[in-house]
DNA sequence: GAAGAGGATGAGA
DNA sequence: TCTCATCCTCTTC
């Protein structure tokens, strides 16, 4: 395994409770090729072998993936029709971020493929986002960093305990006792099976997990300290400040898809066109962000027509509602 | 009915 | 002066 964000889904995947067939797989497996391109980014991070899991660590991830964790990957994806026989999916995602958008066409109607790859996408980004909040909690739990390559053997011990306790493993603590967490990463599933023949694959492939996500967390936050830089390196804004001005305002929720992509998102990010999603929660955020309370989209939607004049924003070749379009794109 | 367009006016930096 | 909030009317979807 080369891809952090592929050995969360997988883990996900193999551990759900729900009966994946080998269709059901392959369409999770599509669209890593579409935004999972994290490949050759971090080398040795996770070497879960899935052709090698062993039916134990199969089941593994019932607790991980919690129920409700489940029950939003299963909300996640109203429109595959193939991953709604699947996972019996609901209507109306309570959440569905959106990773990356860009590659969508303008029409909100667009091909049955580009549909399916979209939900799948974030069935994926559900996936991922609920595995890296349990692991959150788990570390607000045992007061442990998130990253394994900073435990020390007392944080080891506290992490394998939890691990054994949420999965009703055997005690191992003392095989690998005295061990930092960068011992540990640096242990392969073999000398893990030495060592605890009964359940070594199994914290192996946890182990895994965790270096996965906190690789991942890393990288987020990277990203998002880079877009925000980018953005105020470009303008003015509150760190500056300078007060933020609307149409960077907007940029900065569409730069940060995984935060807002359900409330605005990128149509057509080369040519600047987005679609404000939820009008009313961008007024509130509007709204917040400036202290105006009584903001709504009537008044923000105003602001947004005062660019057209200044060759700011404006709205699309095709005028759609809700949706403009920079000027200027990024 | 919600959204879009645009005029008018005032507040605040 | 500039930007934005606010209120308004009318039109379009």
């Amino acid at each position: 395994m080369s891809n952090p964000a592929r050995s969360l889904v997988d883990g996900a995947v193999y551990g759900s409770r729900i009966a994946m067939s080998d269709d059901s797989l392959t369409l999770l497996e599509r669209p890593r090729s579409l935004g999972w391109d994290m490949d050759n980014a971090k080398a040795n991070v996770g070497s879960v072998d899935r052709g090698s899991i062993p039916s134990l660590y199969l089941s593994c991830f019932d607790m991980l993936l919690t129920e409700d964790c489940l029950s939003k990957v299963s909300e996640a994806a109203p429109t595959s029709s193939a991953s709604m026989s699947l996972l019996e999916l609901r209507e109306e995602p309570e959440q569905c971020p959106i990773i990356d958008s860009q590659e969508q066409g303008l029409s909100p109607c667009g091909t049955e493929e580009q549909e399916e790859d979209r939900s799948l996408e974030q069935v994926q980004s559900m996936v991922v986002g609920e595995v890296l909040k349990d692991i959150e909690t788990a570390c607000k739990l045992l007061n442990i960093t998130p990253d394994p390559f900073e435990w020390n053997p007392s944080h080891v011990q506290k992490w394998l305990l939890w691990t054994e306790h949420l999965y009703r493993l055997p005690h191992a603590g003392k095989v690998f006792q005295d061990l930092t967490g960068k011992d540990l990463c640096a242990m392969s599933e073999e000398e893990f099976r030495q060592r605890s023949p009964h359940c070594g694959d199994t914290l192996h492939a946890h182990l895994d997990i965790w270096k996965s996500a906190a690789w991942m967390k890393e990288r987020c936050t990277l990203a998002d300290a880079k877009a925000t830089g980018e953005l105020w390196s470009e303008a003015d804004s509150s760190s500056s400040g300078q007060p933020i001005h609307l149409w960077q305002f907007l940029r900065e929720l569409l730069l940060k898809p995984h935060n807002y992509g359900r409330c605005i998102r990128w149509l057509n990010k080369e040519k600047g066109i987005f679609k404000i999603e939820d009008s009313a929660h961008v007024a509130r955020l509007w709204g917040l962000r400036k202290n105006r309370p009584a903001m709504n989209y009537d008044k923000l939607s105003r602001s947004i027509r005062q660019y057209y004049k200044k060759g700011i924003i404006r709205k699309p070749d095709v005028s759609q509602r809700l949706v403009y379009q920079f000027v200027h794109p990024v």
